[in-house]
RNA sequence: GCCCGAGUAGCUCAGGGGUAGAGCGCCUCCUUGGUAAGGAGGAGGUCACGAGUUCAAAUCUCGUCUUGGGCUCCA
């Protein structure tokens, strides 16, 4: 028996080998083993069954923690495990694909791909759930196993599970792990770590069936997915299920529906949206915001058709990597020339940009538009507002010389965060996507043009001290860019507008400016979207309020409320003032008691109401209630009108 | 596009081989009530569409359309 050397956090002491990852750290502290569901050993994962042998080195071992969202993986990767020994006992013909944790998807924690003998519908979830529960009620161990490939290919043949001999040929080096669930006919080709036993699984659920390709290619097998998810404990899973459910009631298609916002209908076509007065009175007001930021910062307005000629689209290069996503070509008829409608605004606002010579002097250009594009999504891709096949995009074209790109897109940083805020969204994040290892990526221009491009961005995002993250490879061809995300009033995440270097379409179109020296330069474009598309910022608003926009955004601002048919005149009076200086008002002259009218305004989460009696009739006086806050007191008419002036001036968020 | 679920009144949904149901909303009447639902009556539906099975189909079968969930965070 010889000695080992550990170190786990600050202790460290020498123990006799061999031993096994859990002993070593039982020998350190109890406790400790009882929250760990795996290890790692100088930085590799392991299960806590990994033995451990004799060295000279001292090896550090750290242990993955229930709590941290490595053991989270583990816990998920296992659960993963876990369906599929339940699926397998249950329809011994399944073949499986893969089954992964997710980490960072809310809606699911991981999932497993099979090929089952039958059709799987929702009714068997809770079938294979509860063979889940008693598989993971009998403690049975998860047992690592380290194998030849070829043997392990020769084990999945002979089980006749193609797809992962397929796999192990891909991935495997000389030799490959296999885990085992014991007692059970599951084997997986895994990397692990996994967790010591099932009763380690505590809290998991599943949630849902979809078909997957297998590696996510079309062309490939279609096979049946089921998702679940996992969490360490009970508590946990039962937050999350309740998160869910706050997200559906702020899903932006019910309220759309529930608030009269807009429509989508069969009869005029899928993903195309049909503005109601009270979402289009919401788009109006968004749409304020953006000029009035748009006009202090320099930009133009422009307005561009809705088709061009099919050439601009070659020319553009859209014909050639973008014309799965357009709407065929259309001609008229009789005429030779054909035209598309445009899935970008880009070459239109070129098209001006080219339309007189433009010197260093009158550059940056920056050309704005609310433009409506179309693009032929797929139909099972279309979603609400979320996904759509027309919609408008806040777009602008930023010409510029090299010179001046990292003080216009700190201008355009400056513009986001402002406009966020203005909606609330306290968090913010930029990611700056630059080239990667060129694999089969070719990056277009010299290797110069980006650094300088790239240094530009990161100083733009480094000036105005926003911290980002920066992601490799994931920069466009033509361009390096910083996307926008945004985290709602639930936390969830958005991905919203991009700023784009562009050198590609400038050269496409030869655009040209004169310097200081007389000679011909290229600009620089910057393609800059900060909602992406109006209808989804839209929509995702819709979902960060619940339905209850502030007041400035409010399509009925205001309404007015009379306590008896004798008040309905001065009730009539009041509106119509208000009407007159510029608020959103209704009034409601129902026979309904005021209770009835304030619970219907509620619902239509109206911020201010204005409650009018007798009294108030006499004095000449309204009576405000808001509609988190309730009464807040009698004011003048002219007071009121102040106070609301001052929330839509300031576009306040709280309404008091 | 592909896989699975769903389509019944304006909305939310129940029902189910033999007069089509509820609540909310809408209209009318009664009620005039001070901060989240007063009462009564009425109108409103080819049960998505098309075919088939049947004496009989909203119901069963098939197809179409629409809609919802999803379609490699890589053993």
């Amino acid at each position: 028996m010889s000695e080992l050397n550990i170190k786990v956090g600050e202790n460290q002491k020498s123990i006799s080998a061999p031993v096994s990852v859990a002993e070593a750290l039982k020998s350190v502290d109890r406790d400790l083993l009882k929250k760990s569901l795996a290890a790692k050993v100088n930085g590799e994962e392991v299960d806590l069954s990994f033995e451990l042998h004799a060295t000279d080195e001292v090896l550090s071992i750290e242990p993955i923690l229930t709590e941290t969202r490595d053991g989270l993986e583990v816990i998920r990767h296992s659960a993963a495990h876990l369906l599929a020994a339940a699926v397998l006992d249950l329809f011994p013909e399944t073949k499986l694909g893969v089954g992964p944790a997710l980490m960072d998807d809310p809606r699911y924690g991981y999932y497993y791909d099979i090929i089952a003998p039958h059709q799987l519908t929702e009714a068997d979830l809770p079938i294979i759930e509860k063979r889940m529960r008693q598989i993971a009620g009998k403690n049975l161990a998860y047992r690592r196993e380290e194998i030849s490939r070829d043997d392990l290919v020769k084990l999945f043949s002979e089980r006749d599970e193609p797809l992962k001999c397929e796999l192990i040929n891909e991935k495997a080096g000389e030799t490959a792990t296999a885990y085992h669930i014991e007692n059970t006919s599951f084997v997986d080709f895994c990397l692990g770590p996994h967790v010591p036993n099932t009763n380690k699984i505590k809290a998991f659920k599943l949630l849902a069936l979809s078909g997957a390709y297998w590696k996510g290619d079309a062309n490939n097998q279609q096979m049946q997915r089921i998702y679940g998810t996992a969490f360490a404990t009970q508590e946990e899973l039962d937050a999350w299920l309740k998160q869910r459910e706050e997200a559906e009631k702020r899903d932006h298609r019910r309220l759309g529906k529930e608030l009269d916002l807009f429509s989508i209908q069969d009869d005029y076509g899928q993903g195309l949206i049909l503005w109601h007065p009270k979402g289009a009175a919401i788009r109006m007001e968004m749409e304020s915001l953006l000029k009035e930021e748009l006009q202090k910062r320099g930009y133009s307005f422009v307005f561009t058709p809705h088709i061009a000629k099919r050439e601009l689209w070659k020319v553009s290069g859209h014909e050639e990597n973008y014309a799965d996503s357009m709407f065929a070509p259309t001609h008229v008829v009789g005429d030779e020339d054909e035209f598309r409608l445009k899935p970008m605004n880009c070459p239109f606002h070129i098209g001006i940009y080219k339309a007189s010579p433009k010197s260093y002097r009158d550059l940056p250009q920056r050309y704005s538009e609310m433009g409506t594009v179309y693009r032929a999504e797929l139909s099972g891709t279309l979603h609400g507002l979320m996904r759509v096949r027309g919609f408008t995009v806040d777009d602008a074209h930023l010409f510029v010389r090299p010179d001046q790109v990292r003080e216009e897109v700190a201008d355009c940083l400056d513009f986001a965060l402002k406009v966020f805020e203005t909606y609330g969204f306290e968090k913010v994040k930029f990611e700056l996507s630059v080239r990667g290892e060129a694999e089969n990526k070719i990056y277009l221009g010299a290797d110069e043009e980006w650094d300088n491009a790239e240094t530009s961005l990161a100083n733009a995002l480094k000036e105005r001290g926003i911290s980002y993250e920066r992601i490799e490879g994931e920069a466009a061809f033509y361009g390096p860019k910083i996307d926008i995300k945004i985290e709602d009033a639930i936390g969830r995440i958005w991905q919203l507008g991009t700023i784009q270097l562009d050198w590609n379409l400038p050269e496409r179109f030869e655009l040209e400016y004169t310097g200081e020296d007389g000679q011909k330069h290229r600009p620089i474009m910057i393609h800059r979207a900060l909602f992406g598309s109006i209808e989804r910022f839209f929509g995702v608003l819709v979902e960060h309020f619940a339905g209850a926009f502030p007041f400035w955004l409010a399509p009925v601002q205001i309404t007015v409320l009379p306590i008896t048919d004798r008040i309905n005149e001065y009730a009539e009076s009041v509106a119509k003032e208000l009407k007159r200086e510029g608020f959103r008002v209704e009034s409601n002259l129902k026979s309904d008691k005021i209770s009835a009218k304030i619970r219907d305004a509620q619902l239509q989460k109206i911020p201010l109401m204005l409650i009018l009696g007798d009294k108030e009739f006499e004095e000449g006086n309204v009576a405000v209630r808001e509609r988190k806050t309730g009464d807040i007191g009698t004011m003048t008419l002219v007071e009121f009108k102040e106070m609301a002036r001052r929330l839509n001036e300031t576009r306040a968020l709280a309404n008091v």
